[in-house]
RNA sequence: GCGGGCGUGGUGGAAUGGUAGACACGAGGGUCUCAAACACCCUUUCCGCAAGGAGUGUCGGUUCGAGUCCGACCGCCCGCACCA
């Protein structure tokens, strides 16, 4: 008997793979399709269990549809642009290209161990010039549709990247990356009009019901859709040009509850005014300063100053309100001015009570003498003290309010969105160049698309400032495609979120010289089956969506692509327990788990050190709790990683890594093979007619194996068809004997099993399958299945309750009717023990499943 | 604050309203061995020798029957946020 030699078995078929261009999609309408997509990697330079987790999960999928006679593309590629590589430019001198071609060499060398069905020849990375090329073509075309504006905007810049951020990579004030305060900027910049498309793309998450829910929610909240009321004031004693000031309300129904008005300090009366009165320079001033990063600080106080400006109450002229500047009124939502409602807002409540204005309340849900104390009443009521609104519910007041504005001339209703333009613009080298130059004479022009790709320099210097683009001596300089005189080449490069917005469809036609072909993306779009994590449920899915869209409306996708991902699933991540020992300065430090030693008592260090256990988090480098994929394949082999990965949590989950774990999948990989190894080589393949119990029960078990793991792995339960399998490979381990019905039960049932296992643990499942004289490859074998007729047992075992108390079994034949499993029941001397002599009410039997007796 | 999710053995986790704890890890005991490694077998929710009883965060409710459905509370996790 030898032992299953993974590391070998597995380079062996991975070559035979190779040879047969196994995973290789080709294009053919006579079959099925399914594309399946792993949500394509940064390339760092190292992959981690992360990455492996997520490629092993497509993988199955893949390999599963593969079997049930889809024919499947599974691509891969890189995610190639971005700062990391400019980065190490300026640490280390290296070329940003140079540094992320030899990551791409060295990953694709760890991913391919794995052994994932990936077909490798559609792989490409989004920093050559072949695909940049390409997104410039888009780039253009969207230019010409009308999907792309230039214009100036107040930016987050990120003081340490040098480089503009857009809202959704601030994070609590600071640059996504860099972790730096942001500060605000105004630039002229490139946007795609995805704002365009809000209510478009609101709307469609309906239909996205393979997406999880979560995610579409979150969505939904990044729009953020809003009804409400947009009207004008009348001022009193403004400065020029501000005789009226306009502002946006949600609560139109609260007007008679106005106590004061508010602007943003980067409101354009703010800005005026700050020209005429010292007090309120220094606060607009002062809000500046603090910009985001210590609003945090602040947030618990709401902040303003009087301008001594006045508002006229649209529905009462006698009645003025004072206008305030204040630290809490963005101005890049609605108008940038509000009417404050103390009684029904917080903020408002919480402004008015700091200032002593009067808090009149006009909702309620007890009657006109409500107050409000430091709670600000947001309930439904009626409305109160309001003239014409008064014993309204809110809605229609809103309805009224705005109906009565709209009549008047001084307001209207408005739907607002969240959702702002996407601003792509970035001040950076290593990124995809904007293909438009900039003629003195002519304006903005594009490059003509003959010139496409508009190729990044080579010869670049960094030195961790500013635009090296910007800075080259000859790049930029050009001559108009219009006029031919001399001109200046776009410096800016695009948000590396673009690269990743279109990938999907160019992995149907990788090497077209169009950005896609329209009958490859007729044939393989979409994709049926997206992963990836859920950090990226917002921006890449939000922004893929808006693509898919500008690319239908530019003719370079079909119009059934518009939702570009069938069905959505987001993974966890892979944890690992902490380990520190206290340091010399008290602070402690990390500890890497190959340093530590782990035993009943704790865990130490080689020298007895004792160390610390921390919680189990995500693997991350700087708190060493990292194991590498490398490692584990050279110690456990690939299929034993993949086996481990994909069992114990359900793969939404967080999944903690253990050595233990991986070693057990490890042995329970060689038992399998062990299992394969002691079928006697004669054992006959023909199962008789009418098999023996024993051959029986194992093949039962084997159709209820196909039956419960093809459940598993379609409703990404790989945690429950992997226990399954566990089961399964229990019960052909007791299934002993060497009759010849049940050697050949046996026979079948172990291919069954490499089948079954094959997506998880393609490379032991080849050598099972081989051994067993399976034909040809386990990876090209048809998905095996259940016979309906084995799936029914003869005899049932049926719990019986008195009470909803289990208090006894019975067996009984399966389908007995149900008079007949009364008279079994009311027949056990259990059952007789537990009614103490009293006599059943009430029978409830449910056919094979359980019998309940009423007393 | 708003929105969403989740609370089950020592641990990860199973359970279309129908025998709670599948499967695995860990632990304990045993067989094999001179010994170890490997492997195999048994036990492993709690109390109890047993018969039996209790048990899915807490308290209530619906139901013949609730981990699952409903209500309130407690705790944890995730997302969003001066969004007017």
């Amino acid at each position: 008997m030898s032992r299953y030699e993974a590391r070998a078995a597995e380079a062996k078929w991975q070559a035979v793979w190779d040879e047969a261009h196994a995973f290789r999609a080709e294009h053919d309408p006579t079959r099925p399709k399914y594309y399946v997509l792993e949500m394509f990697p940064y390339p760092s330079g190292r992959i981690h269990m992360g990455h492996v987790r997520n490629y092993t999960m497509g993988d199955v999928v893949a390999r599963h549809r593969r079997a049930l006679g889809y024919n499947v593309l599974h691509p891969m590629g890189w995610d190639a642009f971005g700062m990391p590589a400019e980065n190490a430019a300026i640490e280390r001198g290296v070329h940003p290209g140079a540094w992320t071609w030899a990551n791409i060499d060295q990953m694709r060398a760890q991913m391919k161990p794995f052994g994932f069905s990936i077909d490798w020849s559609r792989e490409f990375a989004t920093c050559d010039p072949e695909y940049y090329g390409q997104q410039q073509r888009l780039f253009l075309d969207m230019l010409d549709a009308g999907l792309v504006a230039r214009k100036a905007a107040v930016v987050n810049w990120d003081p340490v990247d040098m480089t503009v951020l857009a809202n959704e990579q601030v994070i609590d004030g600071r640059g996504w990356r860099s972790g730096a305060p942001v500060e605000r900027r105004e630039l002229v910049q490139w946007f795609f009009r995805i704002s365009d498309f809000s209510e478009e793309l609101l709307a469609a998450l309906d239909g996205l019901d393979a997406w999880p829910d979560k995610v579409r929610l979150m969505q939904k909240n990044w729009i953020g859709k809003s009804r409400g009321l947009q009207f004008r004031f009348d001022t009193r004693g403004a400065p020029a040009g501000f005789e009226r000031l306009e502002v946006f309300t949600t609560r139109p129904d609260t007007i008679f509850g106005a106590s004061f008005a508010a602007v943003s300090p980067d409101h354009p009366l703010a800005r005026a005014l700050e020209a005429e009165g010292p007090e309120i320079a220094a606060f607009v001033a002062e809000c500046r300063r603090a910009g985001t990063s210590e609003e945090a600080i602040e947030s618990a106080e709401k902040r303003g100053v009087d301008t001594g400006v006045r508002v006229v109450h649209p529905f009462d002229p006698s009645l003025e309100l004072p206008v305030y500047v204040a630290n809490f009124v963005l101005m890049d939502y609605g108008t940038g001015a509000i009417f404050g409602c103390p009684a029904h807002d917080q903020r408002d409540l919480d402004f008015a009570r700091k200032y002593g204005l009067p808090v009149p309340t006009v909702v309620s849900a007890t009657g006109p003498d409500f107050t409000v104390a430091d709670t600000a009443f947001t309930d439904p009521g009626r409305l109160v003290n309001s003239r014409f609104l008064d014993g309204m519910e809110v809605e229609p007041a809103k309805v009224e309010v705005i109906a009565r504005a709209e009549a008047g001339g001084w307001g209207e209703g408005v739907t607002r969105y969240r959702l702002r333009d996407w601003g792509v613009s970035r001040q950076r080298y290593w990124g995809c160049p904007i293909p438009v130059i900039h003629c003195p004479a002519c304006g903005v022009v594009p490059e003509r698309r003959e010139n496409l790709p508009v190729r990044l320099p080579e010869d670049v210097s960094f030195d961790g400032h500013g635009n090296p683009l910007e800075r080259h001596p000859t790049w930029a300089r050009t001559t108009c495609p219009a006029c031919g005189g001399p001109a200046r080449r776009e410096t800016d490069t695009m948000d590396t979120f673009v690269d990743s917005s279109w990938y999907f469809a160019r992995f149907t036609a990788p090497r077209a010289a169009e950005p896609t072909v329209m009958a490859e993306a007729e044939y393989w779009m979409n994709v049926d089956q997206y992963i990836g994590g859920v950090e990226h449920a917002i921006l890449h899915l939000l922004y893929s969506r808006f693509f898919a869209r500008a690319m239908m409306k530019t003719g370079h996708l079909p119009e059934k692509a518009i939702e570009p991902f069938d069905a959505l699933f987001t993974q966890g991540m892979v944890t690992h327990e902490t380990y520190t020992t206290p340091g010399p300065d008290g602070r402690p430090i990390w500890r890497e788990p190959s340093e530590v030693i782990r035993d009943e008592s704790g865990a130490r260090l080689a020298d007895g050190t004792p160390v610390e256990v921390g919680p189990s988090v995500k693997m991350s480098k700087s708190k060493k709790n990292v194991v590498d994929p490398d490692e584990i394949v050279a110690k456990y082999g690939a299929d034993a990683a993949r086996w481990f990965v994909m069992s114990d949590s359900p793969p939404e989950r967080d999944v903690e890594w253990t050595a233990a774990g991986a070693e057990a999948a490890a042995r329970h990989l060689a038992r399998v093979w062990r299992l394969v190894e002691t079928l006697p080589a004669d054992a006959p393949a023909a199962i008789p007619a009418a098999p023996g119990p024993e051959a029986t029960a194992l093949l039962r078990a084997a159709h209820g194996a196909i039956r419960d793991v093809s459940e598993g792995l379609e409703g990404f339960a790989f945690n429950r068809a992997i226990a399954k399998l566990y089961e399964f490979a229990n019960a052909i381990g007791r299934a002993t004997g060497d009759a010849p019905d049940l050697l050949a039960a046996r026979r079948f049932a172990l291919r069954t099993l490499a089948q079954l296992m094959a997506p998880m643990t393609p490379h032991l499942a080849e050598e099972m399958w081989a051994t067993l004289g399976g034909d040809g490859l386990v990876a090209r074998a048809p998905w095996p299945e259940a016979d309906p007729a084995m799936l029914v047992a003869d005899e049932v075992v049926l719990p019986v309750q008195v009470n909803g108390k289990r208090r006894a079994e019975i067996r009984a034949p399966a389908g007995l009717d149900a008079a007949a499993v009364e008279a079994l029941v009311l027949a056990d001397p259990a059952v007789l023990r537990a009614l103490a002599g009293a006599s059943p009410r009430k029978l409830i039997v449910v056919p094979d499943r359980i019998v309940n007796v009423v007393v």
